[in-house]
DNA sequence: AATACATTATAACCTGGTCATAATACAATG
DNA sequence: CATTGTATTATGACCAGGTTATAATGTATT
């Protein structure tokens, strides 16, 4: 087999990029796919700091091992501390780096809406709720690592429709305003 | 180092857990952790049906790299299909099981401001974008499996303020609309 | 032709196993 | 008591996917 590139170099920069691609191929499948023989792919892979194969998955398994969280955090975002059904509930959320723009450290809109959201349809007590409109107002940026506690409180219910206001504080200061129109299909909200 | 269990049954309980817990350690490891000689840990792995390391490791890994789109998610919620700045831009997001509600299979109404949210603020070019405000109107649910496209588009642009309106559409209807309002923070933005 | 560098080959060794076979321990049973 | 059965341990040959060190080839360049 002819060698795939002329140049050690472009030879490199296509074995990072493969790799990072492909991170389980052993050595001797590298070098069946860049027509090269596999002792010139240790070399490379030595010259460019590159790990074995069986490192490499570890490294991926560990790091997978390490935070199942990351998942998690699609189910209810935000911790359930105080859940009254129908009236009011309180959650807490942390912003973690995932969180947070790169730039400025601050956390995305959307996850402090997202709290309030799902905290609003936690505190409804139906079978089928869904968000409805919304009115949100971001007070001041919420930074990396502060902790941010929501309260929301059922203020109407018409027929089908439940209003709830949700109030997120950093300490005593007010950062997220929302008040969440959901509906709702369920005969145990209508007897209430 | 005497054995840590008597009977072979409970041993095997002991061993499937902690494999469960701890599934990188090699047999070696595990002989020493038990009390027992290798040979009994390779038998038991073998009765057990319990695969060696490497190919343990490399079952977590490959599991880990299938879905980068759990991680991704965070990022930029959709995908970016058109872009233009300040004007206007385009995001695809299909619904997985990852966002619906279990009992109705209705997506949770944050992913749609999260999609509409996240696109506002790409389309803004400017180093520093926060979300000051949104008013935000769910027209229908959205259901699993279902590729919502989101269009953005700027209305206006006021001082450091930029209002983005998003209609998103399941095919030709829409499912969601957002008046969202952007504070920004930024040189070129107001040159422009 | 001589030099430098890239590539390949070769051999010895390592880890974490596999598989097959045999030796040992120990308890229970006839 | 000797015997049987089962669990445990040991032994040796082999394998994949490497490591390291050393030497032998290309190939280009001056």
């Amino acid at each position: 087999m002819k060698p795939k590139f002329s140049g050690r170099t472009k030879r490199h920069q296509y074995l990072e990029e493969y790799l990072e691609m492909h991170p389980f191929v052993t050595d001797d499948e590298l070098a069946r796919h860049l027509g090269v023989s596999v002792a010139t792919i240790r070399l490379d892979r030595q010259i460019l700091g590159i790990p074995e194969v069986r490192k490499r998955l570890r490294f991926v398994a560990q790091d997978a091992f390490q935070k199942p969280t990351a998942l998690d955090t699609h189910e209810v975002v935000g911790e359930l501390m105080d859940l009254e059904l129908n009236k009011s509930g309180i959650s807490v959320l942390t912003i973690t780096e995932d969180m947070v723009l790169e730039k400025t450290q601050v956390a995305r809109g959307h996850y402090l809406f997202a709290q309030a959201n799902s905290l609003a349809v936690s505190v409804v007590d139906a079978q089928v709720v869904w968000t409805g409109s919304a009115r949100i107002r971001y007070k001041r940026p919420v930074y990396l690592g502060e902790k941010i506690v929501a309260k929301a409180t059922v203020k109407a219910e018409r027929g089908t429709t439940v209003l709830v206001s949700v109030h997120s504080k950093v300490d005593l200061e007010v950062v997220f305003k929302a008040q969440i129109v959901l509906s709702v299909q369920d005969q145990k909200f209508k007897r209430d």
